[in-house]
DNA sequence: GTCTATATTAAGATAGAC
DNA sequence: GTCTATCTTAATATAGAC
């Protein structure tokens, strides 16, 4: 009983790390067990589908964090500017100042299942959008938009492969610092 | 006997192909054999660090690719910009018109060895003095230059996540199609 | 709901025949 | 130089006690 009952939410959390850390492949039970202070045993009780459901659960909570912290406050009140100041300070936050992976990136290898790569579909899909309302909502035409949200999204996606490759956060908190102005001019 | 003798830039060729696809942990001996057509003993013999020198093989290869179809082309005679356009286009089949990963992303999660993290930063490193280096000779600063040589960095690495996730290659046409003004304006 | 223990399969790696 | 066969370890997964 080294543990009494770890919150679905935290699990999520400490599945999500470890599977942003070493993509789906490299992410085995060993170490998802060691990340939740788990054994695998009781991992299979609650995820009786494998790693296949617990990769799928950290996907979904990411998927929710993004809901309540990029795409929430982006249609919230305020100026645009002020918007994305605010959520460009949670991206920064959740990838480490750019030292944490993106889980778009390691969980999109092949391994994975069909239908956890159609959840990180779904959810990139869902981050476009956002990011497309909130240029069209500056003023900038649709087709536009769509591009500006498309090229912020690369920039941070790239940057972090820059910035583990290089072991320097550098490029990321760069990209970040243009997010707001181009998505708003 | 169902290989007389695999030429090793062709067996690094494939290695390549493997680890690109599936990432470092995701790429098995069984894969690397299926793929190669060599069984394992026989990886063994020519690489008798097993999976770790594959992997620093596989690195070397595209190290060398990349110094002849990228960076002494970029040193070549012509204006920068039809040099450009032949690198592009290089990168455009390099990387399947964006259907196939980049080893610096796939490969530098945590798992492989210190020296293929190494060996991934000075690949890196080499490419954004090439981008820099053209971007001089075309008349920009050199801090501008450099700046320019990671945003078109960022874009292909970047786009190529999307792509990969969306299932949509035109991203990474898009960012193709950008890098020959980026270095050169 | 979590544990210990164990079954089963696949991984990395070697020995020795040809 | 490549093969078959095998070893050892680690992976996924399950059974059953508490």
């Amino acid at each position: 009983m080294a543990n009494q009952k770890l919150s679905g939410a935290e699990l999520a959390n400490r599945a999500v790390e470890t599977f942003r850390t070493y993509g789906f492949e490299g992410t085995s039970l060993n170490r998802l067990a060691e990340a939740t202070g788990l054994e695998k045993a009781s991992l299979y009780y609650r995820f009786p589908g494998g790693k296949d459901e617990i990769a799928m659960a950290a996907a979904g909570h990411i998927a929710a964090w993004f809901e309540q912290n990029v795409f929430a406050p982006l249609k919230d009140s305020g100026s645009p500017e002020r918007r994305l100041k605010l959520v460009t300070r949670k991206l920064r936050d959740f990838y480490g100042d750019g030292t944490k992976p993106c889980v778009l990136d390691t969980l999109s290898l092949r391994g994975g299942s069909g239908d956890l790569q159609a959840g990180l579909r779904a959810a990139l899909e869902a981050w476009l959008e956002s990011f497309t309302a909130i240029a069209v909502e500056s003023g900038l035409p649709r087709g536009i938009s769509r591009r500006r949200a498309e090229q912020a999204i690369v920039n941070i996606e790239g940057s972090l492969v820059l910035a583990r490759v290089l072991g320097n956060s550098k490029p990321f908190l760069r990209s970040l610092a243009g997010i707001s102005k181009l998505l708003t001019q």
